[in-house]
DNA sequence: GGCCTTACGTGATCTACATCACATTCGTAT
DNA sequence: ATACGAATGTGATGTAGATCACGTAAGGCC
């Protein structure tokens, strides 16, 4: 599907829109083409932009310490992906954001959602809800984390979706978890 | 600060209502008075209404296995609470929301905050930013939770509301930070 | 093809925290 | 004021997972 059809049908399951004002929203919409492990934001930079993905998969993370990486988020087809924080209070970027494989986004700057959200009520609407299905899933992780021990949470994880299995390197599965990859490889490998 | 002249000034931190607006949105809040302990949402029941909190403190909160409690969160004057995956979705509660304290807070229901949020472009901005800034507080804990030891999260967290620390029974305070209350005590002892 | 970086497996050891057990102190109701 | 449940402190012990260390396998790239 290309991307206009796919962003527009993603759109459609919130609100609706009428042709001419789809059209008018996605004119502020930019294409761009990603290889893997290119990145899309780095930590330091401005961040101007908020990504729907068309194709491929990336990753939102943090980097503590030069060390350690943290998965926030694995972005698939239809999801948003930024760092949000530096995009709304415009501060520079904490969280980086990559391609785990080559990728198809639609970017948006900041200020053209806000004029979209400002002129159409419906497309406040759209992005009200979609904030609010973020925050939901968050709050899950969250829980998740708290109660559920490792296995628990990275059966979890592949239950929900299971195309990471294969697509994604399991290091990064475990970044995702919060384990090292040590831990995570004994456990799927059943030992102790 | 009585109740109305509150939410006046929380709201217009994001937008400006002209008065008559405000009166509009306010009449559809109720106001309810709680005693300590009493419960505000219980798990299993209909989810009607969030809730605005005037005075005192409220914890939102999820029971594993009747024995282990997580703290989704506390709620202070100016928070908005409730379970927000039941009243979305329209299903039973798997969250409780009770309080810590006796407190005052406004109540709206679900039906009127999208009746509202239709009818005035200005409401859902407001909602819509709420959320996030919702969304940005716990993605920012959740990776908290990823990064720091227990020690560094206690920390942070009576940083960030050091009026916790004499409000809230200490064995809520580790409820929160998702450890045991020995482990709790003994690391503001001083203790290992 | 061969090279080299990245991914992955697995053992040994260490550590933060859970869990159990019990003592003590505090709050609140009668 | 007394009493009883809730909140807290603290020891002993067990365990999940981190960390270090090393080896093997698998992709990119010249």
């Amino acid at each position: 599907m290309e991307a206009k059809e796919l962003l527009k049908q993603h759109i459609a399951k919130t609100v609706s829109l009428s042709e001419d004002q789809f059209d008018y929203v996605f004119s502020h919409f930019t294409m761009q083409a990603y290889k893997k492990g290119q990145a899309v934001i780095s930590e330091g930079e401005k961040v101007n932009h908020e990504y729907f993905v068309v194709s491929g998969c990336l990753k939102a993370f943090y980097i503590t310490d030069e060390i350690k990486m943290y998965i926030l988020q694995f972005a698939m087809p239809t999801w948003w992906t930024s760092d949000y924080g530096a995009l709304y209070n415009q501060t520079k970027a904490t969280i980086n954001v990559d391609c785990i494989t080559d990728a198809d986004v639609l970017r948006i700057s900041n200020e053209d959602r806000e004029k979209l959200c400002k002129e159409l009520h419906e497309v406040e609407h759209f992005f009200r809800w979609r904030t609010n299905r973020g925050y939901l899933a968050s709050q899950k992780r969250l829980l998740s984390f708290m109660n559920n021990d490792t296995k628990a949470r990275y059966e979890e994880l592949l239950a929900m979706y299971p195309q990471l299995y294969n697509l994604v390197p399991k290091h990064l599965i475990a970044a995702y978890l919060g384990v090292s990859r040590e831990t995570l490889s004994r456990l799927y490998n059943g030992h102790r």
